[in-house]
This record gives structure tokens, sequence and C-alpha cells, in this order.
DNA sequence: CTGTTAGCGCATTCAA
DNA sequence: TTGAATGCGCTAACAG
């Protein structure tokens, strides 16, 4: 029931390709006829159809978002909200329509996410809040479709990703305490079996090692990335080296935890004890002291992601790894 | 270069009508027709083109979600992700697609958020993030497009919207309070050009009024909603009355402001005072007294919206205003 | 039960 | 410079 391009044509006394032309910006459409064309089209409040259009030129221009499972992310909300803006702001300067996926409706739909993108002519999707070991995450390796990852190393012939330098922004993040001379910095990371802990840790030991320090393992403890986690692990620590002067954590609410126990405990932070946190979450800049962090520039991430995707898309880029740098947020904790 | 109905048919050795017919659950296929047009199908790796079907069906069974700017809501995010997340699923559930809108990008292309979803042929809106001043707000009030807001109190004939009742919920905190035998009960209100600080003071006076207790203004002070908003309303507040028992905040933030100064103040919380905050924001949980508040169910204003819209689609139901109930959230602070 | 045909709204040859 | 005709992949009358 909308207007179609016939409605115009006939308005205007043209036919149909006379008008496509003039919304096309072809040069061979008299002057005349052209503002006569776009002046019916106004008046009419025609609106050229972006399905018809997309069956003709077999190209939607849309890509999809796939957002694992919503909920499955506690506490990365802010994070993968700031992603979505990004993406959403950057794709839609680019042209392109972003649809919603996630494998929750996937799964009850008993239809893989590659099919929802088959049957929407999706042209190529972009994956967040995914873990390694989902099992969607084969899907998205094998598939054909172009598709970046968001913090998903994973690299193919159609598929790129973009995440954060967890090695540079640790490193980062101890050199910071290194520089207010500190020399026995402790480490509360994450689970090993999360790839960044495993990176986060490596950039810790080379920070160390760049000053010509040794890497004590006494003073590395593992955790849970959670707060609970993060106050035991620091009483941990606390007991087998009491002579810490700072502490360096894999997670922001980690250090958060770590913050209540040593203020239990009576540390001053940042006099007795420094803490360092990762993660850049809200809440940082509101306890006290504020917490010093180092952040993922999230909002850029998607932008990033976005252009590479289009990148791949119009210019037949090569898929790549597309690794940003982390950033410092220093405050009153350390 | 997708397979197509017709590659099926071929291949099948059918007509494309059956092969329609064997994937649109007619009854008039033979069985063994429908078991090998399927089975070719499946092998082919066929999947009907929506787009296609959008086009004869004249309806594209998708939906927009405009989310005003992104970047203008700090601190809301967590809140829009959540909504997000129930939109998304319910509308997935009931058959919808969901694409992303902003106003940022409508601005910036110069097109109406109209004319984007009629060019789209979405059938429907969903709105969020959007203040009531916003000059868009206008634009969906009298655009014809079934949509419904979140948060945004507009009932037109095709415009309905989701809320929480911020009078009840406001009324609950205190209630909360009082059945504490909280007397003096101070309230640390937002400012009062935002519509929930109105409710909410409401609900603060109906409070007291049901146990018949007198409004005692000077109880009563605004602030901004914010961290150190709440920290100064709060000093101020325990100048003017010391004897206050317990602090009602309208929002969280506030409340954790408030908490520093009563905590540097030298008032334990909650026996001296008790605290009860507004919004239910993450922090709350990992503050110490972790935080009593009141929060919105904001994943269940997802779905709302989700069955209003589609409701509104497809049973032609009247646009309604959804008003959820707040839900209490008891910790340590009260 | 199955096949033929027309047409959804548009872009694009090819003629005029 | 403009117009008539064709087809994108699919559904829905209608016929057989």
């Amino acid at each position: 029931m909308p207007v179609t391009i016939r409605d115009v044509a006939r308005a205007a006394g043209v036919s149909i390709t006379t008008v496509s032309h003039a919304f096309n910006g072809y040069e061979d459409v008299g002057d005349e006829t052209k503002k006569r064309v776009l002046q019916v089209a106004k008046d009419l409040n025609y609106r050229p159809s972006r399905v018809a259009r997309s069956l003709v030129l077999q190209q939607t221009q849309s890509v999809g978002l796939l957002i694992s499972d919503f909920n499955a992310n506690p506490g990365s909300n802010h994070f993968l909200f700031d992603v979505l803006a990004g993406i959403h702001n950057r794709l839609a300067e680019l042209g392109y329509d972003v649809t919603l996926l996630s494998t929750t409706t996937a799964r009850q739909q008993l239809i893989s996410y590659i099919d929802f993108c088959t049957e929407r002519r999706l042209e190529g999707v972009i994956v967040m809040g995914m873990r390694m070991d989902d099992p969607y995450m084969q899907e998205v390796a094998d598939a054909s479709l172009v598709s970046v990852g968001i913090d998903l190393p994973i690299l193919s012939r159609h598929c790129g990703y973009v995440m954060t330098d967890n090695v540079g922004g640790a490193k980062q993040g101890v050199k910071h305490l290194l520089s207010k001379n500190h020399r026995r910095i402790g480490f509360v990371n994450g689970h090993l079996h999360a790839v960044v802990s495993i990176d986060r840790l490596r950039g810790y030991e080379d920070a160390l090692q760049d000053e010509g320090i040794a890497v004590d393992p006494e003073l590395i403890v593992h955790s849970d990335f959670l707060v609970e986690g993060g106050e035991k692990a620091t009483a941990a620590l606390l007991e087998r080296r009491p002579d810490v002067t700072a502490i360096f954590y894999a997670s922001d609410l980690m250090a958060l935890g770590g913050m209540r126990h040593l203020q239990k405990a009576g540390r001053r932070i940042p006099e007795d004890v420094a803490v360092v946190g990762y993660d850049n979450v809200d809440v940082g800049q509101w306890v006290v002291p504020a917490l010093t962090t180092v952040g993922q520039k999230r909002y850029e991430m998607g932008t990033s992601a976005a252009e590479m995707l289009v990148g791949m898309l119009q210019r037949k880029e090569e898929p790549r790894a597309c690794v940003l740098q982390a950033e410092m947020v220093i405050r009153q904790s350390s």
C-alpha cells in the first residue's frame, strides 16, 4: 500500500525508467523532467522499496550482528553495548543496515545462524560476546560467510577479527607501577583457560623483565575475574607475601574485591599498597580511591570491526587481525 | 548465486509451486513428493529468500529498534542493553527480525526515521533511550507508524508504551524503611524537570502519609542523579537534619555518593543511617555494605514492548500503557 | 495432488 | 533523452 515507482511515473507523466534514473543519479535525464519527477515523488511521499531493490540488485546492503547468548555475559553488558554502538554507527555511515541475531533464538528455532543469514541474504556478520568454546564458534570459522569477530582470534579466508592487545595492556599497567618505584608487585590473574589471562600474564612478566626484575612465582595468584574471588586471592597473596607494595589485577572486579580486603586489613591505598585493575568498568571512577585501570577502546573496537567488514565486502580486502592498543586510565589508587 | 526455488524444483523433478507448498506447510502435497523435495532442498542447501518473500507478501516481518543517540546516555547503557536483549529475544520468538536504527545516523543522512522505516518496509518500531524533549519525539508521536516507546509516556492511535511505576517503586522503597521502624526518612531526589523525579516524590509522600506521618520539607533535598551530587546533597541534608535515621535516594549513584559521605562522617550504615537507592545498578551489589535498592525489570520491559508491538501488528490491538511494577532488592544497607 | 501463470517493486538492457 | 520489455525469487490464484 505504500506508493510505488509506478505511481510516481504516472503522476509525473513519465515512464518508470525515468523515475528510476532520476533517483539513482543517472545523467541522462532532462533537467526539467528530473526536477518534476523529484517534486512529484516528494509530494506523493514516495520512498523506493529496499526489498524490491535488494531483489533485483542481488544485494541487501545489510549485515548481521551476532551477540551470542544475550544473558550469558553478566558484567560485560556495558562492554557489548559500547561496541554495538560503534558497529552500528560506522556501519550506518557506510550505508549498511544491521540486523540483530543471537544464538539463543537460533538454537530455539533449530536453524544454524548461517541459514539465518542466507535466508535474509545478509552480506556478512559481526560476532561478539562469544566464547572460544561455544559450539557456534566452529560454524563461524568454517562458514564461507564473510565475518569479523570481536575478541575472537580466529583468522580464516573470510574471517577476520578485532581485539585489544592484552599483553601490551598488562605491560602498561605494570610499567605504570614500576614507574612509581614499586618493585614487589603482586599479580592476581584470572583462570588460565581464558586467553586473556595468558596474555596478561605475559605482559606482567615482560614488564618486569624489561626492568631486570625476576618474576617471583609467589607473587602470582589465580582467581576467577569476580569480586569475591579477588578478595580471597588478595588475602592469600598478602599472607604469603606481606611485603607487596602494589597489586595488579586482571580485572576491575577482582581489584574492587582486593581493595575491599586491603581496606579491611588496614592497608592504605595507594600509600601502603597501590592497586591497578583491568577493564575500565564504570564503577571504577566512583569507588574511593578511584581505581587506576587499563581499558579497551570499546567504541573504537566496534568502528574498526565495521570498517574491516565493509572492506572485505566492497574492496575484497583480505581478512586480518586488528589489534588495538589498550589505554591506561590513571586515577587515585596508584 | 544462492540456490533458488527453481533449482530445487528442477532437481526434484517437480514444479516450483510444489516446492513452495512443501516448504510452507500446505496439506496438498503428496507425502512422497514432499519428502523428496525437502531432501533435495537440503542436499542443495536451499534457503528460501526472505527478500523475495517479503516482496510478494508485502510484509517484511521485521521491525526497527530506534536507540536515540547511542552515546547520549552515559551510565544507562546497562539498562538499554538489558532492554535490548528482552526486545530481541521475544521478537525473535515471535518471528520478527529487528533492524538497528539511531537518530544520530538518521540526522547525518538527513532523512527522517520514518523515511528510513518506509524504505525498508519495517512494520513497526520500538523507541528507547530517547528523552521527552528530543525533537524526534514529535515525529514518533505524529507518525502513522506503529510504535512502542520505552519509558516514553506517549499514547496515540498507533503508539503505546512500556514503563515502570515510579510512584509505586518509591513507595515500596520508603515503606521498606518504615517497616524497619524508621520515622525520620530523608529523600534525595533528582532534578524536578525529569518526570521520574516527580513520580518518585509522589511515592515518597504517599508512603509517609499512608503511615500517618507528615511530610517534612526539610527532609527533602534535590540533586542531579549523580555520585558527587548525592554526596553533597547528603552533607546538606545531614547538616540541616542530623537526626535522620534513613535516607531514600532517587538514584543508586546518588546513594553511592551518599554512602561515601556517611562513612566519612563516621555514620555506620545501616545502624546509624539506613540507605536505599533506586535503579539497581550492578555496582550496588559490590559496595560495602551492599546497597538496598528498587530496580526496574529491564529484560521484562523489553519483552513487554515486543509483545505489545506484535499485538498491535498482528491482532490490531489498541496501543496501551503498560506499567510494570518496580522490584525491591533488599541488601545490607538498610 | 501438481503445474501454469501472473505479478510484488524495482533496475536494466535494448529500441525508439 | 525517454519508454517498453525482461527478470530478480517467490506466493497465490487458477486449471488440469
